[in-house]
DNA sequence: AGATTGATCCAT
DNA sequence: TGGATCAATCTG
């Protein structure tokens, strides 16, 4: 069952955990990528000096600001895009950073453990940013079912952000350990 | 630890 | 219009 856009209506960090160990799925053509979300990190508010929009809306960071299940998606260091999904209310600037993936099956060689690998293998780039993450739409993360137990999610500060003052040592970026 | 790479943002 | 910045990756 593909998540409905109730689900990203939520307080973003319970969005990012929940996400763990649902599938991520990429339909192009006939073909379809799936893989398995093991890693995540919240982007929170306003004030969240980590976050893009703690500088205020611009036009790349707008569809923050915007209705939650929408994917964010953007091009870092002028080479890696990262995927991102909008979550809590209009008005509201947040969203969960999709770190990494396995893809299914395991016996793919392409890596994807990094935000700009994933989107490289799972041949995820800017034509999809504004796009929703709900619906009849081509990239969507689905609900297989899978229970994770709290035990399963590893807590850390996040990746990159030594920049953010109170906000860097959040443990915001959660995954599993296994 | 350094190089890479280019869109974005803000200050001139 | 120009320069600093950047939620990353690869190479050695």
């Amino acid at each position: 069952m593909r998540l409905p856009q109730q689900f990203y209506n939520q307080p973003t960090l319970k969005v990012a955990q929940q996400l763990l160990g649902k599938f991520l799925v990429h339909k192009i053509g006939k073909k379809t990528i799936i893989s398995l979300i093991t890693e995540t990190e919240a982007y929170v508010g306003p004030k969240d000096k980590a976050s893009h929009a703690s500088r205020g809306k611009t036009p790349r960071t707008e569809i923050m600001f915007g209705q939650p299940g929408f994917w964010y998606i953007y091009l870092i260091y002028g080479m890696y895009y990262c995927l991102n999904v909008v979550t809590e209310k209009n008005d509201y600037p947040a969203a969960v950073l999709i770190r990494a993936v396995k893809l299914q099956p395991e016996n793919n060689k392409l890596k994807t453990d990094g935000p700009g690998k994933l989107c490289r293998a799972l041949k995820i780039d800017k034509k999809l940013n504004g796009q929703p993450a709900f619906g009849k739409t081509s990239l969507w993360i689905e609900d297989n079912g899978l229970k994770i137990k709290p035990s399963q999610i590893k807590k850390a500060p996040r990746i990159g952000v030594d920049y953010a003052k109170e906000y860097k040592d959040k443990l915001w970026r959660f995954y599993l350990n296994n």
